[in-house]
DNA sequence: CCTTGACTTGGAGTCGACTCCAGATGATAC
DNA sequence: GTATCATCTGGAGTCGACTCCAAGTCAAGG
């Protein structure tokens, strides 16, 4: 698969996967004969996962920390396993953030809607004393 | 309230407090004789409210404009109403990736524990192989 | 054969959000 | 009265994460 449908498919530009692989974030994907990028299976999933994260807000120096320790295999799964519980508990964190202001958020907007009304029910009024109703 | 005791109470540099009043997030505080800043009740809930904001990832930029519309007053509501509901939406979906992405963490640290407890199973297994368990 | 279009590279530019700095001011401590 | 300290200002610098660009290569179409 090349650059172009896989950054359709997935939503991320070309330049940025191009950037990923670059600062390490991917390994290097295959090339074909003429040099251009060949995205494998192994390779989509690994986009997946950067994409998944990324989104979530983890860093991408961690996220190449991690890479890398996958690169270097077997022995890296303590530390591996240190990350992940490291960047769970601070995406926690900011849902939990997220959930507080989710909450004044919507106080507000009860509140706007309320003041909208009592506006609207205002202008009824009006218009009945000016017999427009 | 001088801004080294607001930056202590919020956890928000003085400089992002000075930041934040410059660029018209925060209306401008009341200063003493001496042109020092001296926050008041009505501003420090302004502090904490962007505090909340920013936290859930709103943008500087939506968060001006929601202020400008504050000041000018009645005629706004509406106006901030659709801002708060737009930025709610969003607040949506960003948690959502997050449960997503939460979700696949917890699945790779289970993995990655069970990984550990098999490879602890094993060397278990080679220290009675010799003799050592 | 030449153009078109997708791809390549390394490097530079942008953007949002701070963060830092130099130089000035004014109150307090010695 | 001078040193220390927190504060002030405008402007510059930094940081993370892209995003854009120029110049080059190659396959396919007319």
């Amino acid at each position: 698969m090349k650059i172009a449908e896989v950054s359709e498919q997935y939503g991320i530009s070309s330049d940025t996967l191009r950037y990923y692989e670059r600062i390490g974030l991917i390994p290097p994907v295959n090339r074909d004969g003429g040099g251009i990028r060949d995205y494998n299976e192994l390779d989509l999933r690994r986009v997946e996962f950067i994409k998944c994260m990324r989104s979530a807000g983890l860093p991408i120096e961690v996220l190449i920390e991690y890479v890398g320790l996958v690169q270097r295999g077997d022995n890296t799964i303590e530390a591996r396993k240190e990350i992940l519980i490291e960047q769970r508990r601070q995406l926690v964190a900011r849902m939990k953030e997220m959930q507080k202001t989710l909450g004044i958020l919507d106080h507000k907007i009860a509140a706007y809607e309320k003041a909208v009304l009592k506006a609207e029910r205002e202008i009824l009024q009006a218009q009945d004393l000016m017999g427009q109703g």
